[in-house]
DNA sequence: TAGTTGTATGCGCATATACTCATATAGTTG
DNA sequence: CAACTATATGAGTATATGCGCATACAACTA
């Protein structure tokens, strides 16, 4: 079965995506996130960001559908919306470690003994 | 089995994969090329880009490993290096086709005739 | 060697976005 | 209502990056 193109739209939705997971602050809120929903000044003391800049990323990944708001009192409580997150970080995490894995060997043999 | 938080450098890592997958253009290039190698000229035909851009973004995805470069004569042929983008483009996908089926309801009912 | 073709790159511009600081807003408590 | 707490946001700055133009470089051919 040979799969169509993505149209442009669908690829400018797929790349919005990837884009917001390529900020490692969002990243860590992520991680920090995937145990339990926390409140934002819990996720300012994991991450060590300013409650600005926490409350700002913490914005757009609720936007991209990867967070979802619970407002409790004063507080404001988010938790993973999305669970596939994991599985692509797990990928990337994999194919990084190959990566690297596979480069180690290069150079193995030196310069001027080549066996 | 409670994993413990990647390092800010592993962070980095994947953050930056993440950020070459966050690029139109680029998930064009990774497209043309999921089926076999190509050379620049078909890859330049294929996304309607300029020679100079998409020169530009073969390097990028190259630099990031994500495809191979082998030389032939005058042309250079680029090929998928690792596979996993397309794992990882999968799951994207079907994380966003659900999002936009669950908000293609939202609005059922209109707005003048709540049942 | 000169010319031709395929690909890469230096440079400048325009835009996007991450960060900080200060302040605004929402909700609670005295 | 005033004071306080938790969170959000407007404005300004710095940096990164995508794009186009022109040109350089590499490899083949006459």
């Amino acid at each position: 079965m040979k799969s169509s193109p993505l149209s442009d739209e669908a690829l400018e939705l797929v790349s919005r995506r990837f884009a917001v997971l390529a900020e490692p602050m969002r990243l860590r809120l992520l991680q920090a996130l995937s145990a339990s929903e926390k409140n934002v000044h819990t996720l300012v003391e994991l991450t060590g960001g300013t409650q600005a800049n926490v409350s700002r990323h913490l914005q757009t990944l609720t936007d991209a559908h990867l967070l979802k708001r619970r407002k409790e009192g004063l507080q404001v409580f988010y938790a993973i919306a999305d669970p596939t997150i994991f599985q692509l970080c797990d990928l990337v995490c994999g194919s990084l470690e190959k990566e690297h894995a596979a480069r180690a060997g290069v150079f193995r043999g030196g310069w001027r003994n080549p066996r």
